[in-house]
DNA sequence: TTGTTTGTTTGCGCTGGCGCAAAGACAGTG
DNA sequence: CACTGTCTTTGCGCCAGCGCAAACAAACAA
């Protein structure tokens, strides 16, 4: 359980690493598979969960079929806060993508925490925020952009979250296939598949099996802005 | 000013009517004609503001013309929660639809009022949460529901919010053109007019020049969910 | 090795719904 | 009243991108 430094967006910004620390310890940590349901939407929100190591990928689906990726969740992130509120489902479906440590609290020791450490206020509703600010860019895009480009925004804010750089390339550094791009995109499998068939001809990206690297960000983010 | 009785999704809900009132003392009010911009995307984030009669409508605009309507906030309702933070932007604008009166509070105010009353913070994340999620449900059926579904849910979703009954009826209380509309639904102007059209003629609905009446909400809840 | 599973690519045809254009309806003003 | 600006309706043509189908490729197991 790593201690000190953490970051702006983290629930435990603000805190020393000995708060932090004591604040995890009345939790319930698991370590989770890769692929692992955490909750499910629709079920009554229990718990709300820290993302220590590893990834979330929060997802709701419609009747029949096709599914939204709604956000990843990576480390110092929380999920599911709607169960700070008394009576209320998970809104969405949350899933490991690689192994996963989390830590977990109920609605009565949640609402404790919080009430020792107002500070902790600030960052959930900072965290909100910043996630309705990102939807609401999203919704307009997906109204208003055609399809290339939001799939070159998705990359690329994706790159943002978890790229990792290597020389001048920035590879993203877990698994995600077609259809998880799709998903997170708006569009479909093969209209993804076309598109980064297209860029990978002009060298603006790599791809393997359910593994992306972005060669030329700088190409990308061009095409993403104009065109 | 009304004191008492705030409700459920209120910013002061559970609060006394004194403790409502003294908070409201503390910010500044003001009275707004019908479209007056109370705020512009894209300004620094500089007051909170609380819908205490009238409705404002939060927008967000693509470059060259596409806007999309992200949501009508009523009495109760906070807009640009987002300036409790340090050095931000609100993400939207802001423009009142009919006469509305608000109530603003600068960052420093809003964080001392936080402080002494926590209750406050539960009711901004309530109001975040509940936010994310109609948001997130609007994105899923944005990418997911064909534009006529869409445009009724849009209608359902508005008329829960701002309807009033009369006789079988269901009123929409405020002026909202074609555009309007589809700007809320992600579609265009002529497709939000030849779906009205076609549903005045089967009965669903009535409607005026930027008025809207639910004839048979029933019939509507049916097509929305089924086809 | 072979077989199985899971993911990816690409050709091809179809259509939902966008958006222009032009006419019509309504509200407000002087 | 006529005049002006704003909102609405409808016909029509077009195309982005969806989705089937079928082949292909990679990963893993036995």
């Amino acid at each position: 359980m790593d201690k000190a430094g953490y970051q702006l967006t983290d629930f435990l910004h603000g805190l020393s690493g000995k708060q932090g620390d004591e604040i995890i310890r009345r939790g319930t940590t698991r370590d989770l598979k890769a692929q692992t349901v955490l909750f499910h939407e629709g079920d009554p929100a229990r718990q709300t969960y820290l993302v220590l190591k590893g990834r979330l990928k929060l997802g709701k689906v419609h009747e029949l079929g096709k599914e939204v990726l709604i956000r990843y969740i990576g480390p110092g992130e929380l999920a599911a806060m709607i169960t700070v509120l008394e009576g209320r489902d998970y809104p969405v479906t949350a899933e490991t993508v690689g192994e996963t440590r989390v830590v977990g609290w109920d609605r009565r020791t949640m609402l404790q925490i919080m009430a020792e450490c107002p500070q902790l206020s600030i960052n959930m509703i900072r965290n909100s925020m910043d996630r309705l600010e990102d939807l609401q860019s999203r919704y307009l895009e997906l109204h208003a952009e055609q399809v290339e480009k939001r799939i070159a925004r998705s990359l690329l804010r994706i790159m943002k979250q978890s790229g990792r750089r290597s020389g001048d390339e920035i590879i993203i550094d877990f698994p995600i296939s077609r259809q998880e791009l799709a998903d997170y995109t708006g569009t479909t499998l093969y209209t993804v598949s076309r598109t980064l068939s297209a860029w990978e001809k002009k060298g603006w990206v790599k791809s393997k099996r359910a593994r992306i690297i972005i060669a030329d960000p700088h190409a990308l983010v061009l095409f993403s802005e104009k065109g």
